[in-house]
DNA sequence: GCGACAG
DNA sequence: ATCTTGTCGC
């Protein structure tokens, strides 16, 4: 499942398509279920060296263990724009999981899903371009805010758009005491799913263990690549 | 107009 | 994202 052939080079363009793409967003469905595969993508910059490298992990949803691993190297095609992020990352994360020998039921993406200024992050993208359920779990509430969730894991408290007041997500606690993650819903999933498969994938450390893997993964893959 | 701004 | 030392704590 590579990039379409008509990929966004400019801003304008990278705006349009997302206008087009926020309309197939299917934001429920349902979470992981017995023996499911998920999927934890990530990827790494060598601005310097115009190299991009993109994992992708695939983990046993019950015992977290690793199942397949992929790595895609490519050249960087986009700009860091926030908001633009997805044209960025997507072209070599849609490789790495085309290199993966088996179909994931679940994505886990490093970012946002539906809290996204117009409702596109690149979970949500990612989802609509592949058909595949995704949820986005970001590390930072980039414009939007929220209370403090109690202290507790699995407390959590709304992620709003301060300009509609609208949830677009949940600060979630996944360790007691520490910084939430936040959480939103990609494509195919509920928020309520979307925040329960999060706490499962994260029982010890503050990310799900996909996204460690993966970012583990792809920073390795990254000094592998470059000299 | 200016600053902030997922990774 | 990436550049970077030491340090506090389980």
């Amino acid at each position: 499942m590579p990039v379409p052939a008509d990929w966004p080079t400019t801003e304008a363009e990278a705006l349009a398509e997302q206008q087009r793409l926020r309309e197939l967003v299917e934001p429920y469905g349902p979470g992981l279920a017995e023996g499911e595969l998920v999927a934890g993508v990530d990827v790494a910059y060598d601005d310097e060296r115009d190299v991009v490298v993109a994992a992708a992990v695939l983990l046993d949803q019950a015992s977290l263990e690793v199942v397949e691993e992929a790595t895609a190297v490519g050249r960087i095609s986009f700009p860091y724009v926030p908001g633009l992020l997805a044209f960025r990352e997507l072209p070599a994360v849609m490789d790495a999981l085309a290199s993966l020998h088996q179909t994931p039921d679940l994505v886990v993406c490093d970012g946002y899903g539906l809290a996204h200024p117009r409702r596109l992050g690149l979970a949500s993208h990612l989802g609509v371009l592949t058909g595949l359920r995704t949820v986005g779990v970001a590390k930072t509430p980039f414009t939007f805010t929220y209370e403090q969730p109690g202290p507790e894991r699995g407390a959590w408290a709304p992620l709003s758009d301060a300009e509609t007041g609208e949830e677009v997500g949940r600060a979630v606690r996944t360790r007691p005491g520490v910084k939430p993650v936040f959480v939103s819903v990609g494509h195919r999933i509920g928020l309520d799913e979307s925040v329960a498969v999060t706490l499962a994938l994260a029982p010890t450390y503050r990310l799900p263990e996909t996204t460690r893997r993966a970012d583990s993964l792809c920073r390795r893959a990254l000094a592998a690549a470059i000299g």
